[in-house]
DNA sequence: AATATCCGTATTTTT
DNA sequence: TACGGATATT
C-alpha cells in the first residue's frame, strides 16, 4: 500500500533482460540485506529465522502480524503460499498449540501441502495438530464432535451434489410432479435452485427470478419439493454440501456451542478468500472471538466461482464486517516474466478493480507471450503438441509446462493427439469420477450399510437388481420400513436387519439375485464385527456387483477395473464412515490420484482446467481455445457481471506462467462431427484479447502457412481416426 | 411392471 | 457425446 523507497517498479521491468538473472540477482540481494537487518531490529536479540529472512517487507508484515484480523490482498504469484505457511509456522514457533490454529483452504490439497511446507519450517510433527482443510471438511468434523447441541447425532452421513439431485428426483417422482403439460425443472437444477439460495441467503422467489427466470412459474411446486426434501434428509440423518455449512453457522449462533466453538482457535488463518460465499463469511464471523488471531488471504482479481455463489464482497467488505481490521497488500510478483505480467496487467485494465494493485516482476525475461490463431482444433492440437516437445528439447520437463482450457471436454482432441504421439498427460479437473454410474452403484452399498435409512441409496441399489423396478424398490422400501426416518425401530432392528427377517415382496424373476443380495448385505453388516472394513465389504459385494456390471453397462471391463481400484483405495480406511466421507468431500483430483502412483514417476503433461489450475504455476502454459463463446463462455454473455468473472477467469490461468505463455484460438468449429458433413462456424478470437492486450504480445497466424498444410492435415485425419477406434472399440 | 430402444437435447467451472 | 426421457416391446 504505502509505495516504499525499495519498490523498483519502474527500473526492473525493463522490457530487456539478461537471461543469466545477473541484475535481478544483485537486486534481490541488496533487499535480503534489508530485510537481514530488520530481523535483527525487530526481534530483539531473538534468533533471526532463516525462513524469515526470506520474505519481503510485505511478507513479514503478515507473517509477523498480531492484534486486529487482517485481509491480506495478494497478487498472483506474490507468494501467498509461502506467507500463509511461514505464519502457521511462526505461531508455533511462538508457542500456539497446533490444535488451537484453524487453516480454512479452497481445496483439501492445498491444505496439505501448506502444512507439509510449514512442517518444514517449524519442525516435524509440529504442524501434525493443525486443524486444517476446507469449510466443509472442518464443519463435518466439528460436527461430529459438537453436532449434539443441534440435536445432529455424530453419525450422520454426507451426500454430494449428485446424491442430493437423486433425492430431488426421488421426492419428484414421489409427488408425482413433471407429468403435467408444463415442464418441471429436472433434478439438476432443483439442486441448483436449492443450493443458490441456501448460499446467497435469499428467498426462493428471489432466487428465481435472478438465477432462473425460466422456473419462476413452478414456484409452489418447487417450494413443496424442497419441503419434503428437506423433511427426508432429517429423518435419514443426512446432510447435504450446504447443511454441512448451514449446520455449522447455526452451531455458532447456539448459546451454548457458540462460546465453546469461539474458544477453540487462537488463531484462523484463511486462504482464497474471494471465493467464499456470505454464509462461509458468516461462519468465520460467528467462529471469531475478539482478540483472537484471523487472517484472510486472497485477490479480488482472481475471484472466478461467483457460479458456487462466492461474492467477491466478502474480501472487499473485510473490514466492515470485522472492524479494525488492517489491510495489507503483496505485489511483488515472483512467478512470471515482466512481458507476461504486463499483458495480465492489460487485459484486467479491462476491469475496474476495487484493491488498486499493480503487480510488479523482477524476474528476468523478455519472451513476449504468443497469440496463435489456428484453422481449427486439429491445428490446435497439432501445434500445442509441436510447441510442448520442442519446449523439452531445450529442457524443460513435461512436468513443468501445462494445457490451460475452461471447461473439461475442452482437452479431448488434444487427449487423442497426446496419446498418439506417446506424450504422457494427467489431467485434472473436469474428472467426473466420482459421477460415473457404477462408482455411485457400489458407493451407495456401502452407505446402505453404513446408514440404514438412507432412501436414495436403497432406490438405486434395489433397482440394479434383475427385475425390480421403480414399483418394486418402492414396496421393499416399504416392507423394510426404510422411511421409518431416523427414530430408533422397534427392538433395535433396521431395515437391514428386517432384510432377514421380513421376506419382502419381490417378483418371482427377481428371486435369485434379491436372496444373492440380502446374504451379501447381511455378512458385510452383521458378519464382520463391529465395524466392518470397507475393503471386507466392497469385496464381498463383489461377485454379485460384477454380474450386474456386466449385464447392465457397456464396457463393463474398464467399469470393473475402476471398482476394483476403489478396492484399492479402501484399503487405506479403518471404517466405511471415514472411506465414504472422504470420497465425497475430497474426491480424486486428478486422473493420476486413480491410477495410483506408476504414472507419476514419469514426466507427464499437465491438462486442467482453468478452475483446477487455481494456485499453480508452471514454466511454460498454453491456453487452449481462446475463443469468444469459449472463453468468455457464451453461458455468460448475459450480464456484465459475468463477463467479469470470465476475464478473471482468463487472468488466472495467464498468470499461472513463469516463462513461456502461448494463447491459441482455433476459428473454425465443427458442429457435428459425427455426420460426413463439415458442418461448420467460425469463431472470433476471444474479446478479451483486445488491441492493448495484443500490443504486448507476439501474434502469430496458422492459418495461411502452406507448409503446415500437411500436418494440419495429418491432425485432422488423426482425429477422424480417434472418431472411428471409438466406434469399434466401444 | 420391467426392460429395450430410440430420439432429442443440452453442455462451465467444484466443495 | 452421453444422458435423460419417452415410447415400444416383452
Amino acid at each position: 500500500m504505502s509505495p516504499s523507497a525499495s519498490r523498483p517498479k519502474k527500473a526492473l521491468r525493463a522490457p530487456i533482460q539478461p537471461r543469466n538473472d545477473e541484475g535481478a540477482g544483485r537486486a534481490q540481494l541488496i533487499l535480503e540485506r534489508v530485510f537481514d537487518e530488520r530481523v535483527l531490529d525487530e526481534t530483539e536479540g531473538a534468533r533471526p529465522a532463516r525462513w524469515l529472512r526470506e520474505l519481503n517487507p510485505e511478507q513479514r508484515a503478515a507473517v509477523l502480524h498480531d492484534g486486529p484480523p487482517v485481509v491480506v490482498v495478494a497478487g498472483a504469484g506474490s507468494g501467498k503460499t509461502k506467507t500463509l505457511t511461514a505464519r502457521v509456522a511462526r505461531l508455533i514457533d511462538d508457542g500456539t498449540a497446533p490444535e488451537r490454529i484453524l487453516l480454512l483452504t479452497f481445496t483439501r490439497r492445498a491444505a496439505q501441502e501448506m502444512l507439509a511446507r510449514a512442517e518444514r519450517i517449524a519442525g516435524p510433527g509440529a504442524t501434525h495438530r493443525v486443524w486444517g482443510g476446507t469449510f466443509h471438511a472442518v464443519a463435518n468434523r466439528l460436527l461430529r464432535i459438537y453436532g449434539r447441541a443441534l440435536s445432529l447425532p455424530p453419525n450422520f452421513t454426507v451426500m454430494d451434489a449428485s446424491d442430493s439431485a437423486d433425492l430431488m428426483d426421488f421426492v419428484r417422482g414421489e409427488q408425482r410432479r413433471g407429468e403435467g403439460q408444463t415442464r418441471f425443472p429436472r433434478k439438476e437444477t432443483l439442486a441448483a435452485i436449492y443450493s443458490a439460495m441456501v448460499n446467497r441467503n435469499e428467498k426462493l422467489g428471489r432466487v428465481l427470478d435472478g438465477h432462473f427466470p425460466w422456473c419462476a412459474g413452478e414456484i409452489t411446486g418447487i417450494r413443496a419439493i424442497f419441503e419434503s426434501y428437506t423433511k427426508r434428509k432429517r429423518e435419514q440423518v443426512v446432510l447435504d454440501y450446504d447443511d454441512l455449512l448451514l449446520y455449522w453457522r447455526a452451531l455458532t449462533e447456539t448459546p451454548q456451542a457458540s462460546a465453546t466453538l469461539t474458544g477453540l482457535f487462537d488463531h484462523v488463518l484463511v486462504d482464497e478468500y474471494q471465493d467464499t460465499n456470505t454464509l462461509q463469511a458468516d461462519i468465520l464471523e460467528g467462529m471469531h472471538r475478539p482478540g483472537a488471531g484471523l487472517m484472510v488471504v486472497g485477490d479480488d482479481a482472481q475471484a472466478i466461482y461467483s457460479f458456487r455463489a462466492a461474492s467477491v464482497a466478502n474480501i472487499l467488505n473485510f473490514s466492515a464486517r470485522f472492524p479494525g481490521a488492517s489491510v495489507l497488500k503483496l505485489e511483488h510478483n515472483y512467478r512470471s516474466t515482466p512481458p507476461i505480467l504486463d499483458a495480465s496487467n492489460a487485459l484486467m485494465e479491462q476491469a475496474t478493480r476495487a484493491y488498486g494493485k499493480e503487480l510488479w516482476s523482477t524476474r528476468a525475461g523478455d519472451r513476449r507471450t504468443r497469440l496463435v490463431t489456428c484453422l481449427d482444433e486439429a491445428q490446435q492440437s497439432d501445434a500445442v503438441c509441436r510447441r510442448v516437445l520442442e519446449q523439452r528439447e531445450e529442457g524443460m520437463p513435461l512436468k513443468s509446462q501445462a494445457v490451460l482450457f475452461r471447461t473439461g471436454h475442452h482437452s479431448s482432441l488434444l487427449e487423442v493427439e497426446l496419446a498418439r504421439r506417446n506424450i504422457p498427460f494427467v489431467k485434472f479437473g473436469g474428472l467426473k469420477f466420482m459421477e460415473a454410474a457404477h462408482v455411485k452403484d457400489l458407493l451407495a452399498f456401502l452407505r446402505i450399510l453404513e446408514n440404514p435409512f438412507d432412501e436414495v441409496c436403497w432406490f438405486r441399489v434395489l433397482r440394479l437388481l434383475e427385475g425390480i423396478g421403480p414399483a418394486s424398490a418402492r414396496r421393499v422400501m416399504e416392507a423394510l420400513g426404510v422411511r421409518a426416518g431416523g427414530r430408533p425401530a422397534p427392538f433395535g432392528t433396521t431395515p437391514i436387519t428386517r432384510l432377514d427377517q421380513e421376506q419382502p415382496p419381490v417378483p418371482a424373476a427377481a428371486r435369485r439375485q434379491f436372496d444373492d443380495f440380502c446374504a451379501v448385505i447381511t455378512d458385510c453388516a452383521l458378519g464382520a464385527g463391529d465395524a466392518p472394513k470397507p475393503a471386507v465389504c466392497i469385496e464381498r459385494i463383489g461377485p454379485l456387483y460384477k454380474e450386474i456390471v456386466e449385464r447392465l453397462y457397456d464396457s463393463p471391463d474398464s467399469r470393473w477395473a475402476d471398482i476394483e481400484q476403489l478396492g484399492v483405495i479402501a484399503g487405506g480406511y479403518a471404517t466405511t464412515e471415514r472411506f465414504v466421507s472422504d470420497l465425497t468431500l475430497d474426491p480424486p483430483a486428478s486422473t493420476g490420484d486413480l491410477a495410483g502412483s506408476p504414472l507419476l514417476d514419469d514426466d507427464y503433461l499437465v491438462l486442467s482446467t482453468i478452475h483446477s489450475a487455481k494456485g499453480c504455476e508452471w514454466d511454460a502454459v498454453y491456453i487452449i481455445h481462446a475463443a469468444d463463446g469459449m472463453i468468455p463462455s457464451d453461458m455468460a454473455l448475459g450480464d456484465e457481471d459475468g463477463l467479469d468473472e470470465e476475464r478473471r477467469v482468463l487472468y488466472v490461468a495467464m498468470t499461472r506462467a513463469r516463462d513461456v505463455l502461448e494463447i491459441y484460438t482455433p476459428l473454425r468449429y465443427y458442429h457435428r462431427r459425427t455426420g460426413l458433413d463439415d458442418a461448420h462456424g467460425y469463431a472470433q478470437v476471444s474479446r478479451f484479447l483486445t488491441q492493448d492486450v495484443k500490443e504486448l504480445c507476439e501474434s502469430v497466424s496458422l492459418t495461411d502457412e502452406p507448409a503446415d498444410r500437411v500436418v494440419q492435415m495429418d491432425g485432422e485425419r488423426s482425429g477422424v481416426d480417434a472418431l472411428l477406434t471409438r466406434l469399434w472399440a466401444g
